[in-house]
DNA sequence: GTAACTGCAAAATATTTGCATCCTT
DNA sequence: AAGGATGCAAATATTTTGCAGTTAC
């Protein structure tokens, strides 16, 4: 296994197939910036835009990618970097959009902090996206 | 000026007309929870798409309203509480996404906690999207 | 061989733009 | 009267669904 997409895709249950390695290796030399549908679209034409969006529904639901609330209404996708399985994510880290390159990124190194819920409400999942000016465009 | 509807859009240079009167009386009733496009237009009925796409622009721009993000490709919008002003959003609040009844709900009184940004990276707005079982769906 | 995956067509949903007309100020 | 707001048509973008054919295992 000397191709570590093909190492995923059969950890995960997933057939190998040529479309699939093509997005995972898109993701794995994306791993600084999270992906649009139509990033995957333009890098790898030839590839159906419903495999596509087959695929990303199938990697969510497996935890080998997780998507990113925007309000472009677009949804965007990044690698899970670890303790993410079956249906369950583990991204507790803050997401950055760059007003300025358009770029989401993963900060892996900030993590969401708690914060205590009103009487009555249950929380299983805390967002939390930043925007601004990203450290490349401040350059 | 005994319409509250007609005070916040004279006060915001918009013109005060029927169907802007219309959907700013539903965001009033509707304090608690956040507002899709589709749920403006099943509830005003007569009053065109566009019309309603253009005038929560027009409010969102006036700071009237905010939209809050989502993953779900659908676009929501709320009231603001105050201290937004033309063009500035000043909404530090918590947003609560129901998973079981769908709503989307303001939680004025639990504010977006600071994060540290790495280094380079500059932060002009903080959101934050926790999602779950809401306090009604509970009971 | 069988189940999983893909591609194509088509539909559903969300949002934007142009323009002529109408209404607010 | 003038500028802003609306309605309608149409275009664009995003995402989903159905089905037949193909491929992985």
């Amino acid at each position: 296994m000397q191709d570590p997409t093909i190492d995923i895709l059969k950890r995960n249950n997933l057939s190998v197939t040529e479309g699939r390695r093509n997005i995972l290796q898109l993701f794995l030399n994306h791993n600084a910036s999270a992906l649009r549908h139509s990033d995957i679209e333009s890098s790898l034409h030839g590839l159906d835009r419903v495999t596509i969006y087959r695929t990303l529904q199938a990697f969510t639901e497996k935890g080998i990618i997780h998507s990113i609330p925007g309000s472009d209404g677009a949804a965007r996708y990044a690698l899970c970097k670890g303790g993410c399985e079956q249906g369950h994510h583990h991204d507790d880290h803050v997401h950055f959009v760059c007003v300025r390159c358009g770029s989401t990124q993963c900060l892996d190194d900030v993590h969401v902090p708690y914060v205590r819920m009103p009487e009555g409400f249950e929380a299983t999942k805390v967002e939390m996206v930043v925007s601004g000016i990203c450290s490349k465009c401040r350059k």
